[in-house]
RNA sequence: CGGGGCGUAGCGCAGUUUGGUAGCGCGCACGGUUCGGGUCCGUGAGGUCGGAAGUUCAAAUCUUCUCGCCCCGACCA
């Protein structure tokens, strides 16, 4: 592709509401541009990445055993009123009515429809497994959109269904499923993790998701320093030590005020003791009713731990009113000692020999508190993991990471297959239910996650497996020898089955420069009159910064060196 | 949905406090100049100041309403 023929729009300075490396740098390099809130188009370069991505994933999916289907956007509200997510979903649903005032809205996933193809056409064990899946627009109306392509309101995912006799047929195909995925996100070149995910609202079964690890991800997750345990920091388990033997000479709790000290740190000050001594107290309203929690000072409180301890769905903090009308105090000031509802206190707590915490008095703190000796309570694990924790698994040393949640796989059970009626006839004549898996990756949230992991100061670096093009070729000035040399370049390169994009635009050097690093293909070629007089041209990796550190190789080698540096840029 | 902020030329911004003919940089067009890391000089085109109503001789500027967008949080099968 010539330049002067392409639509690639760079610009100096991207708009203001761009705040993420990726929405600033896709914006900027001409892959994308925003249409309204959470929504976007792709431009050429930008469909070219978004389809090697895709492609990736169908190849993949394919070798796995799975086939393609497509399946509307636009859906009647029949099939989620079926499954009862019509009412569920809430407002994330885009819904509409047609012109009769039938309800209808936008998939924002398919597991009803897809259901529903398997109720009608498989209707016997023998018809077993099957594992269908779509890449397709979907549509949630998010609360917030938010970081350009990471959040959106219309994307693009790729969502596979599997459909089996039983629980260890569902097993299989999910095994199935996450070799499959191990490949595809390998192939794409990024630094991922798979990890435990939260299996809370759909139940215990098995569920991973895979996060790319990057500076700026919503999810924070902590990974194993030796094995391969990673898990999100809510759901995280933290191992349980021994249980701990408490010195009992310590004196008997003691008020001391603590005038207008109320952080941990304030207090910490005050008293000169270690924040680890200090027990956190925090009242959470669960269900409606008020419960005490209580976390070493240096802990935090996993809100997704406590819910699932206390059996409860909704959890939150108190409000301020609420807490000092029962603890008798101001916030800052409670304490577990002599609360009137139920108490939950962390393992680690109970490790605690010589606490402080709050007195349930305005401007006082008690000393010299023990979990147990000085108020009863029941412990499990509350907390967040943090960083320098065990691992659960090995025992090594846990790392914190951010992530980017960019594949959610699981086994669903017969959750759906249960509601719409998914049934096949075993051997022995029974109607039984499907056992279905759900598989999803957020195709262009990919795109996103990409640039985020692998950019500098001067754009994107795109891995070679998902460029928009494999070479780079700037041609500098307009000698004939030049055109020649990048005309003939370009032909062996394409023959060779290359992509290339080159800048044949009448600019300036040093223009296309900043867009060759701005757009962030792999590998860029120079040719100029300068080392052609050598009969040379200039090769140069993106990834390496210094222009001095350009490769100057013969004009007649170049296709084969580039043909094999851009293979082994695919492999690495 | 709670909190904060922003809507002025394609993009980035100034002008709003104190009402008086709408400006700068980039980009774009034209002429010249330069030519290996966003050349330099000149000329020019381009704006219902998000929208509506109001106050006023006069509104980008003041008042009220409204729409949109961004950030933090809540939410995210």
């Amino acid at each position: 592709m010539r330049y002067s023929r392409a639509l690639i729009p760079t610009v100096k300075e991207a708009p203001s509401d761009a705040v993420t490396a990726s929405h600033i740098l896709l914006t900027r390099a001409g892959y994308v541009r925003r249409i309204g809130a959470g929504i976007y188009s792709f431009l050429p370069i930008g469909f070219r990445v978004l389809k090697k991505i895709e492609q990736i994933i169908t190849g993949e999916m394919d070798r796995a055993g799975a086939q393609q289907v497509l399946l509307p956007a636009l859906l009647p509200a029949d099939y989620f009123k079926e499954s009862g997510r019509w009412d569920s979903f809430g407002d994330t649903m885009m819904r509409l009515k047609d012109r009769k005032g039938g309800d209808y809205h936008l998939g924002p996933t398919h597991e009803e429809i897809i259901c529903d193809m398997a109720r009608r056409e498989i209707k016997s064990y023998r018809d077993l497994p099957k594992n269908l899946y779509q890449v397709q627009t979907k549509y949630r109306d998010e609360a917030r959109p938010r970081a350009g392509l990471l959040r959106c309101r219309e994307f693009t995912m790729k969502d596979a269904y599997s459909f089996d006799l039983n629980d260890a047929g569902a097993l299989e195909s999910y095994e199935t499923m996450r070799a499959a995925y191990t490949r595809i996100f390998d192939r794409t070149g990024l630094t991922y993790r798979m990890v435990n995910a939260d299996s809370g609202a759909m139940g215990g079964s098995q569920s991973a998701e895979f996060q790319v690890l990057t500076q700026s991800g919503e999810d924070q997750i902590v990974a194993c320093e030796k094995c391969d345990y990673a898990a999100n920091v809510e759901v995280a388990s933290v191992r349980a030590g021994e249980p701990p033997t408490l010195p009992s000479d310590i004196p008997a709790r003691k008020q001391v005020s603590t005038p207008k000290k109320k952080t941990i740190e304030d207090v910490s000050k005050f008293l000169d003791k270690e924040p680890a001594s200090f027990l956190k107290s925090l009242v959470v309203r669960a269900d409606g009713e008020l419960v005490m929690a209580v976390v070493r000072g240096d802990h935090e409180l996993s809100e997704t731990k406590l819910a699932r301890v206390l059996g409860v769905s909704e959890i939150g903090l108190a409000e301020p009113g609420a807490v000092v009308k029962t603890t008798g105090a101001k916030l800052g000031f409670s304490g577990p000692v002599g609360f009137s509802g139920k108490v939950v206190i962390d393992s680690a707590v109970l490790g605690i020999a010589d606490g402080v915490c709050g007195a349930n008095v305005t401007d006082a703190h008690l000393v010299h508190v023990q979990a147990e000796r000085d108020f009863e309570a029941t412990s499990a694990d509350i907390r967040n993991v943090t960083e320098g924790d065990v691992c659960p698994e090995c025992g090594g040393q846990l790392k914190l990471y951010r992530g980017i949640e960019a594949g959610h796989i699981f086994v669903l059970g017969t959750h759906y297959s249960d509601k719409m009626g998914a049934t096949y006839l075993d051997k022995e004549q029974v109607k039984r239910s499907m056992v279905m898996g759900c598989y999803g990756i957020g195709v262009s949230r990919l795109v996103a996650a990409t640039v985020e992991q692998h950019h500098d100061d001067n754009g994107i670096l795109w891995p070679m497996s998902i460029a928009p093009y494999q070479v780079h070729i700037a041609q500098l000035g307009e000698e004939p020898q030049v055109v020649e040399a990048v005309a003939k370049l370009e032909q062996d390169l394409e023959d060779a089955g290359i992509e290339v994009l080159i800048d044949d635009r009448k600019e300036r050097p040093g223009v296309k420069f900043k867009d060759a690093d701005l757009i962030g293909i792999p590998l860029r070629v120079t040719v100029g009159a300068r080392s052609l007089k050598t009969g040379q041209v200039e090769l140069k990796p993106r990834a390496e910064p210094n222009p001095k550190n350009a490769e100057l190789i013969q004009l007649s080698d170049a296709p084969q060196l580039i043909v094999e540096r851009v293979q082994k840029l695919l492999k690495s």
